[in-house]
DNA sequence: TCCATATTTCGATGAACATCGTATTATCTA
DNA sequence: TAGATAATACGATGTTCATCGAAATATGGA
């Protein structure tokens, strides 16, 4: 058993700090153009265009054409989970700051994997929903069950919908602050967007980090049953 | 959140094909000699010293000097866990011969994992052994019960004498293949070596392979009360 | 003491590759 | 149609780094 040629691949592109850069940027889920990324990674387009087209070759990010510009996202949900291990292998913490200190916390507390919600209270909310019998496990998928449908309608969660999507419904995420599973794919979308929608959580500008509103801390507590400290 | 240093650092290290081969080599968890490993990666001695005191710079390996032989082992547990993230993160099949193939299963079925057990039946026995409640599951801990103590002493595993050892005691292993925990630390290993003093398996010379013998198939039936149809 | 073996040190070489200046293509706007 | 902006293409440059030959160091055995 060796390391498997796609896996340095992968990796000699992440080494570099540039592309690293880009693909941390990417994380988020969203567009950008070339110009946004390169001036992310503090290198000139020519650059980061020749970085984009690496990545693009290996399947990492896409590329959508509009007009002038040129929107990169990252390819599927499988690429964030694969730099989310990455950027999370547990490495000795060496915090420099206390500012830095209490947003790493406030990371592992909430924050986005991908386009639905990581961290602690993810794993929470998914446990809930197993105890519940909202959902079941199944290998590296959840189930909804019957009663859960009806939580989720509940909610205001279009399960049908969401199903219809040809994406995966509901795969098990790995978390890698928390080490366990959160609920992803359709369903952790639709479930975080719906939070959104409901003033439940806020996502900041240009950071991953999810903060849990006051409207929230009351809806998770009423709909989950989940107390919220801080 | 970014991609942290130490892991791009680790990643440079990884992404050379001489190193992998070496670090690959190391992870049955033996002491090998720089010799050896410079035969096994195809290159001249001194181009893999500079390989070895680079992993050796950056934790990966430790070093023991006996005459004239200096013998390289992967420094830690923690790092051949790490290893073994990067080892199977899925990626496309890509699976060329039948014996390659079978090879692979055989691997997902029973392997070692730096000095125990790891696979699909690793995974199974740490179920069992959940279920039976002769350990509990205590964060990244197992913790043995009253009844496991009785459990391991009647299989012959010396719980106490493990306890005294300082490494980790029970921690639980995330399995990659499975993407589930199975048993590893003190705990795991003293198992492992319980279960070839016993017959139950042979591990192959080259590989990271494990046998379940038909004595296994009967031990792990009566002890563990697990079925091992193939 | 002498030679063989294991390993490291040093220096030279060559290949891989990120970066950017210049030029080109594509698209939008006035 | 002309100018501005977004992005890519190409070529030159410089740096990093794996590799190996030659030589040095350390140890074991005869």
């Amino acid at each position: 058993m060796s390391i498997h040629p796609n896996i340095t691949a992968l990796t000699a592109l992440l080494t570099e700090k540039s592309r690293a850069t880009i693909l941390a940027a990417l994380m988020d889920g969203k567009f950008h153009t070339a110009s946004e990324l390169a001036y992310m990674a503090s290198i000139k387009p020519q650059t980061a265009s020749f970085h984009l087209s690496k990545l693009e070759e290996n399947s990492l990010v896409i590329c959508e054409k509009h007009g002038r510009f040129r929107y990169f996202r990252l390819a599927n949900e499988e690429v964030a989970n694969t730099l989310e291990v990455f950027m999370s292998i547990s490495s000795p913490p060496e915090i420099r700051s206390l500012k830095q200190s209490s947003q790493l916390k406030r990371l592992e507390n909430a924050r986005t994997c991908y386009d639905h919600l990581a961290g602690r209270i993810s794993v929470k909310l998914t446990t809930i929903m197993l105890d519940n019998g909202y959902i079941e496990k199944s290998n590296k998928q959840f189930i909804v069950t019957v009663k859960g449908e009806e939580f989720f309608n509940n909610l205001g969660v279009d399960i049908v919908g969401l199903s219809k999507k040809r994406r995966s419904f509901s795969h098990a995420c790995l978390d890698w602050s928390e080490r366990t599973h959160h609920l992803g794919g359709a369903l952790g979308n639709g479930l975080f967007v719906r939070y959104i929608e409901l003033g439940w959580i806020e996502a900041r500008a240009n950071s991953r980090e999810i903060i849990i509103t006051d409207k929230g801390k009351i809806g998770f507590k009423e709909y989950f049953g989940l107390e919220i400290s801080i």
